[in-house]
DNA sequence: ACCTGAACACCGTTCAAGT
DNA sequence: ACCTGAACACCGTTCAAGT
């Protein structure tokens, strides 16, 4: 017996999945695990590391194989990647934005755009600030899609949940920007 | 004696800067403001619309003047408004992209843009998506930036807090897509 | 109309103690 | 190493009652 992280870190996903972020307690989790939250600890030493751990999980699970060659299509597969793992699971953007505003998570993507863009030959800095403009883009588009496809499962929604296409024309204008960047 | 809406919200965006978000209970307010706790339920029905209210009056606060002739340049100034409205307040960011999340704020800065990418003469799809696009950047910016501000001024950070050329540097990418697909 | 007092059903985290 | 039991210092919200 006796747990390990990547137990309380599985089954917190589960409980996320299931009854999102606002019922992922410390206190219910330990409680779907048969334990007094006070165990939690001795996994996590609190709950905002849980979360970023839960975050990066997520990325993991959710990682595909590159399979573009230009790097303007690999920047893209690397954002649609991105957006899917999230879309993946119930709150899944919210959880991994927040790893990431507060430094905790999904650097890996990010040094996946800053290598397509520097390899098509943009700037340091120009390949710095398309990168960070790439990334606010797939976050901003895909919690906004989230929030709407989870309010539209719930119930009462107007507002269409936009879908993936405007996501795709999003990136593709900031593309067409980047590329009129390179200076061949 | 009796408070109103008004004096409820301008205690809270007090509370709000002075202390963050974290700090902003409804208990803590009511003792603020010499009250019950109850006693804001006559103002307002749940702590979520208050949030929407503090939201709306950030933005209202940090309104500026439009003086740009050209649709580019006015759609410039209305993200850099934006984003300093957001900045004027500690965790003013994070406050309006919740209330905008929600669908209960941000709508302005929304309809302004909008009408300024129509005006340049982009088609009603590009102007949706771009719209989106400069919102979803300017949040994404702005949220990165005040939480690297506020880590910095707290004590131990490394990450430079980026600044606002990074964040005009990218919506001017953004732009050079969408003043490509004007067709004159 | 605006507020009090008391309660309900929760939180995250700490810490001594057990095996 | 992993967990229990009990506590501390909080939350948002409801509701009967007061003026």
């Amino acid at each position: 017996m006796g747990y390990h992280l990547r137990d309380v870190v599985g089954r917190a996903i589960e409980v996320l999945d299931e009854y999102g972020l606002e019922s992922l307690t410390m206190r219910r989790l330990a409680a779907e695990l048969g334990l007094q939250p006070s165990a939690l600890y001795h996994h996590v030493p609190n709950k905002q590391t849980l979360l970023a751990a839960i975050a990066d999980e997520i990325l993991r699970r959710g990682r595909r194989e590159r399979r573009a060659a230009d790097w303007d299509r690999r920047a893209v597969e690397v954002c649609a990647n991105l957006r899917d793992a999230m879309l993946a699971y119930r709150d899944g953007a919210d959880v991994v934005i927040t790893a990431y505003t507060f430094g905790l998570g999904a650097s890996e993507p990010a040094g996946e755009l800053r290598e397509a863009l520097r390899e098509g030959g943009l700037s340091g800095n120009v390949a710095e600030v398309g990168t960070r403009a790439l990334l606010h883009l797939t976050f901003g588009y895909t919690a906004e899609e989230q929030a709407a496809l989870q309010a539209a499962g719930a119930g009462a929604i107007d507002w269409e949940p936009a879908g993936g296409g405007d996501f795709e024309a999003g990136i593709e204008l900031l593309l067409d920007g980047l590329r009129s960047k390179v200076h061949r």
